[in-house]
DNA sequence: AGAACGGCTGAACGTCATTCGTTGTGATCT
DNA sequence: AGATCACAACGAATGACGTTCAGCCGTTCT
């Protein structure tokens, strides 16, 4: 169940890592890089993909260029069981991410906005969510890096 | 002019949101969904890349399937400035994204583990990172979603 | 108005993704 | 042990796609 299909092997990760630094080279690079041909290295990506393993190729964005500039988190505490409000929360398009958590809160998400204005408009919106009680947002001044999931 | 950035339009918008769905689509396919052709799409995109607007294609990965399933994000307490740790921050494999935020905490960090076990393992090195004087972690216990940045 | 600029189209060309038959290897069964 | 099976990698063939470019059109500037 869940995700545990299949083993991902020292290759596998070394591709992965590849992909991760740079998903538009050549399969011939991509197989030179880890001691396959491109036809194996081909396969074994597909394989990947069909496992879930990876989930899809992307792209990754400058968020000021987009007019995303201020980055907050906000941590959500309620009165009441959030396990099944994944729809109210996606359904805030500047929330990037949402998790349940251990402790006092028990949602913390992940906000950009344009503006601190527009912050404070996404925390009034949550408010109007089933359950929410209040919430402490943290700015975020400066971004030292944000990086993929190690895959090595 | 959409929100504030005049050198990304809306049919940029609609290209880097379509490529955040699929980076691996064929150009073709990529510029009759924004209304435009193979090499005018090819174009429009080559120049985001110029720019950093894009900022590199990538691969989103399922974290359990690498080991890496224990997810928590620790406020990082300091007793100095830490405008100048990124490299000590960078140099724990674990930690996937830094932040300088405003309050009481000075550093926020998000890890990725295989057990918690390894988790307290990160907050021992966290603290041997100069100027570091106290941890809070807190343990996600289920992600409803993370998703790219909205670009239109 | 004329010129210059920027962006789009459509076609041509070269590269690469994708498929497939073959081979080698390590595990399982008799 | 020998035979069989399952799996993975190789290398070549082919068809698709990335990439480039000349020509065209609408806009802006003088």
């Amino acid at each position: 169940m869940g995700t545990g299909n299949g083993i991902v092997d020292d290759v596998d990760r070394a591709l992965i890592a590849e992909l991760q630094r740079d998903a538009t080279q050549a399969y011939a690079t991509l197989g030179k890089a880890v001691g396959l041909s491109a036809g194996a290295a081909h396969d074994r990506v597909r394989k990947l993909r069909e496992r879930g393993v990876i989930r899809r190729t992307t792209v990754d964005v400058d968020p000021t260029a987009l007019g995303r500039g201020v980055l907050a988190f906000v941590m959500v505490d309620s009165s009441a069981w959030m396990g099944d409000a994944t729809e109210s929360f996606a359904a805030v398009p500047e929330i990037q991410e949402a998790h349940i958590i251990a402790g006092t809160a028990s949602v913390l998400v992940k906000v950009r906005t344009a503006t601190t204005d527009q912050l404070q408009d996404v925390l009034r919106r949550l408010y109007t969510i089933e359950g929410v009680s209040g919430t402490q947002a943290t700015v975020v001044l400066e971004t030292f890096f944000e990086r993929p999931v190690r895959a090595d």
